[in-house]
DNA sequence: GAGGTTGTCGTCAGCACGACGATAAGCAGC
DNA sequence: GCTGCTTATCGTCGTGCTGACGACAACCTC
């Protein structure tokens, strides 16, 4: 039995908080279709490996970033969605701590942090990826302690904080924000060690805990 | 540029509650591989559709079922999931109400419903497909009006109930649950008809309403 | 030391929830 | 009709989490 063959590849919206605001990964395309123009990194599976390796080596070889979280977002196979041939696209999720983007070794075109709300006329349908896969972060940030996703191996919670008024848009309570999120049992592990950073008074260093889901979740709230 | 090539199919996770039980619909393979082993439903992506045309297309021709409700559930790609060729499969999940399954017409085996507890053994990595399908229904009673969806155009509020109850297998006390669905705005229309089932007090009858996300959620402690 | 900045602890009212009592409205049996 | 049973619906009460906000602690600069 003859199937239709499509070729499959993997994009990556790779998110991180950086200078107050939510940031996506983004290379510019040198090749057609949609050269010049914006595009999510990504590349084609090969063909003896699975759907989240070939994510996670996309990741490594285009980007070389430090990785906090990768997950699987959605697929996307318009018929078309790519002018050359059948293309499917399995888009992956990955939050990372802020970073500078290495400059070396990457095989695409140089790649760079852009806010989401100033990427607009992506590549493809990279458009609706991405604002799929912002939508995938601001909802899983309620429930989970995907938070800490973001922010390096020790931090404050302050950072922590930050990362959830910059992803969510909307100012938190310190004092609330810091109630919940070292009530909740092994969210956060102390480091014993604090750190001055501007002038006020030193924060205590933590690292991520085991928990990682938020039973009750956070902002229940609209307003 | 010559890219590896992959057959596309789509996968149904296909889940409804009946007889106090949440089943799945599977059929029985006729082909190798796997024959004679039960298999979610499913079939080849065509070359000119959407994953989501296909999915629906598929359970329309393959079930007949009337749906409540077709989501993409997550994509699977192992390079050994299928002896024959590469297959990547996009699985979706659709929730329905309770209806036998329409035997005419269908082009594949006697499709037929199953407990998901008693579901094991699936073909491909069917397994593993049903326990996220199942995982994902679950969690999305929690916060959205899901649980409609397996209810019929026109429903009491224990039937509701009931759908809650066995989809997570836990009891819930009625009257707080009657006083959260009701009290929600939007998330039922009260047809202003009653039912006499079996012998209690006649039941308002209540039609889906606008609503589709439940803040706060239900089930929100562990016991 | 004064003033500013940031981190952390406490208090309090409001609201949603779980537990559960009470009433309403049908049916079966006598 | 009345009793008993079943199911639906309304109310009440205590508890726990939340948002708003006051207070204090511990660093900085001047």
């Amino acid at each position: 039995m003859a199937h239709p063959s499509f070729a499959v590849t993997v994009d990556l919206v790779v998110l991180t908080v950086r200078t107050d605001e939510l940031c996506v990964l983004l290379v510019r395309r040198g090749v057609e279709p949609f050269a010049g123009q914006d595009a999510l990194p990504g590349g084609f599976v090969r063909p003896d490996e699975d759907l989240g390796t070939a994510a996670a080596r996309e990741l490594a070889e285009e980007t070389g970033l430090v990785v906090g979280h990768l997950e699987q977002l959605a697929s996307y196979g318009a018929p078309d969605r790519d002018p050359r041939q059948r293309v499917v696209t399995v888009a992956h999720l990955a939050l990372v701590p802020d970073q500078p983007v290495p400059t070396a070794g990457s095989d695409a075109a140089e790649a760079r942090w852009v806010p989401v709300h100033e990427a607009r006329g992506l590549a493809f349908d990279h458009d609706r990826v991405l604002a799929d896969g912002v939508e995938r972060a601001r909802a899983k940030l309620e429930y989970t302690a995907l938070g800490t996703a973001f922010c390096p191996a020790e931090f404050t919670v302050a950072q922590l904080r930050r990362v959830y008024e910059v992803v969510w848009g909307r100012a938190l309570d310190p004092r609330n924000f810091h109630r919940k999120v070292t009530g909740t049992p092994d969210l956060l592990a102390a480091t014993g060690e604090t750190t001055t950073r501007d002038g006020g008074r030193p924060a205590q260093l933590f690292r991520r805990g085991t928990a990682d889901q938020l039973h009750p979740p956070l902002l229940r709230t609209d307003t």
